[in-house]
DNA sequence: GTGAAAGCGCTAACAT
DNA sequence: ATGTTAGCGCTTTCAC
């Protein structure tokens, strides 16, 4: 412990120069405002051997800006806010800037005064995956709006806020909701169902809408069932009841599509106590065919999952965004049509029906 | 967009007081340095009324303190690193202290570099995680040490740098990994091995000790083997490799510690495809029982892992970490003694051996 | 080629 | 009870 940071003026002292020359010369403004060869290279050597490191604080106030973003998002315990951070930290990284970070840990009050402590820490920009409320929960967004409105741009990642926000980096979750219905149709199910978070974000929205594009279009509409969970707990019991009941109603669906992830592994576990019996497929013979499942997410815990994935360019996601936003920061404008970015996602088949 | 914040002399003016009136106000200070509750009343009603909200940056200058503390760690990618985070947040969040993130994305000069900036920007203080180097891997650690040795209070989590580092929050990983090892014996198993990556940072370091510590009690040296991985990979060839020979060798292990999360579920799928046949224990009769896991970590993809596994209080790291670092920013001088702080953790088993 | 001076927005000691 | 003043450490314009 021990050596506090040599200041600009005490360089100055050192070097018998002003404070502003060496200011200059470290700069990399020397040649435009020439000073001596000499006295560039006295100044550097000295500055490093000294340890000079410039004061972010004061540089930032006198410049008017702080060489920072902010990123604010719900939760860092799902596993794609990594992937997202990840592409964040790259641009951010290649570029000199640093990352801000605060999670609003599902909590919308949270969310409100992380945004607001970030904007008064004078960040250049804002990165904000928004609080998913539950449908019909009290949610306040004025903290997002203000953030939104303030003379800092900001752009949203994975969803956004219709009416508040102006950009956004987003995936094309209603495509790819419907291609992955699809394929549950197309692999022979008569019955899909759809389980999922009712939550009020579009990205949610978005794939129960692509789902039903699928089934309307193919004409089940009356086969189809669907469940909302009302819960953000992905073991309670309501999707083992809802089974349950479907499975009494004798509508047991033949396919799921299934918003998240977590969730879908779940529905499996739950699947197979149901059926215990093997893959169902694999012996001919059996009668009862195990459902298929198609999710959103590519989480595998070292073996294939049987299963029909949405692989989300989370990270793509992430790097767009802050590529955006460093356009927004250098005072590019950005025409309507290209407010709001959508990536396309791919599809994954592993469920090996050869 | 638009509204530029207030500044402090232009909400003077307004109210025809002076800044020094109005900054002692609003800091309740107002009391102290008797200021009329008329004016308070007013002062406050306006600023309010204005959205006046301090500029960070001059504020922190003026105080020598940012209420900012740093955290630099090697990787978000990797579910623990999102518990150790929650508990971070959770302190800082309560004493209204803001949270700069910095993640050195397996790169060790990454982590150079993220720390040097962090420090450029007077954080109160500095968590890390170090970096885990391969054994034999060059690893420069000056910024470490820089940033050690500056006037700004720092803790490590999880694993900390002999003779560098003076204050750590760590769990106690020497002795889990001997109780688990314990298990796995008392359960039967007479040639238990150990699965790791070769990584030089103490807590695997003391995973592997705790290890040696059981097999050595037991004296069942002869008869256990190790495979240390070299490649941060989890998928890599490597381990398959190691089990065919073992198998050929007539060694197979009929236990593991495996020193992380992922390790072991790719290590269980592995040894499947080995015996694909059911549990082994199941049916009785059964000549050859599937190999016994215990590992550190306790992720599950919502299903039993009939494993034993290490509980690790990431969480809790976290959270004492900051504690103790918001001690160490208060002054507070910690005994020699208390410097490194262990965490016991919990051994969980899902063997389901009744 | 280099330096002087002003000032970013705030706080805290010192006046009144 | 409130105001004045002097910086925190840096950048930048303008002057020499």
């Amino acid at each position: 412990m021990g050596k506090r940071n040599i200041t600009l003026k005490e360089l100055a002292a050192v070097l018998s120069l002003s404070p502003a020359t060496i200011s200059l010369a470290l700069d990399g403004k020397g040649e435009t405002y020439r000073i001596a060869a000499e006295t560039r290279r006295r100044i550097e050597e000295t500055a490093n051997r000294l340890g000079y490191r410039p004061n972010h604080l004061a540089r930032s106030m006198r410049r008017g800006k702080t060489d920072t973003i902010g990123v604010v998002f719900p939760d860092v315990s799902e596993a794609y806010m990594n992937r997202i951070l990840a592409g964040i930290e790259a641009v951010a990284l290649e570029r000199g800037v640093s990352v801000m970070i605060a999670t609003s840990s599902l909590d919308s009050s949270a969310e409100a005064r992380n945004l607001d402590t970030l904007m008064d820490r004078s960040i250049d920009g804002l990165l904000l995956v928004p609080y998913a409320p539950f449908r019909g929960e009290a949610y306040k967004n004025d903290a997002v709006r203000r953030a939104m409105e303030s003379v800092i741009p900001s752009v949203c990642i994975d969803r956004y806020l219709p009416g508040i926000t102006t950009h956004a980096v987003i995936g094309a979750d209603r495509e790819a909701a419907r291609l992955a219905a699809e394929r549950l149709i197309a692999a022979g199910c008569r019955r899909p169902a759809y389980l999922g978070f009712d939550l009020a974000i579009t990205t949610l929205v978005e794939r129960r809408r692509g789902f039903n594009d699928a089934i309307k279009a193919a004409g089940l509409t009356g086969s189809s069932d669907e469940k909302l969970l009302t819960e953000r707990n992905p073991d309670s019991p309501d999707i083992r009841e809802w089974l349950t009941e479907l499975t009494a109603a004798q509508r047991l669906p033949d396919g799921f599509l299934v918003s998240t992830d977590g969730l879908a592994l779940k529905l499996r576990s739950l699947l197979r106590k149901l059926s215990p019996a093997g893959r169902g497929s694999r012996r001919s013979g059996t009668r009862r065919k195990r459902p298929l499942i198609a999710r959103f997410g590519e989480d595998s815990p070292y073996f294939p999952t049987g299963m029909i994935s949405v692989r989300q360019p989370h990270e793509e996601l992430g790097r767009r965004a802050t590529e955006k936003l460093f356009a927004l920061i250098a005072g590019e404008v950005i025409p309507k049509e290209k407010q709001i970015e959508i990536i396309d996602m791919e599809i994954i088949d592993e469920t090996q029906h050869h």
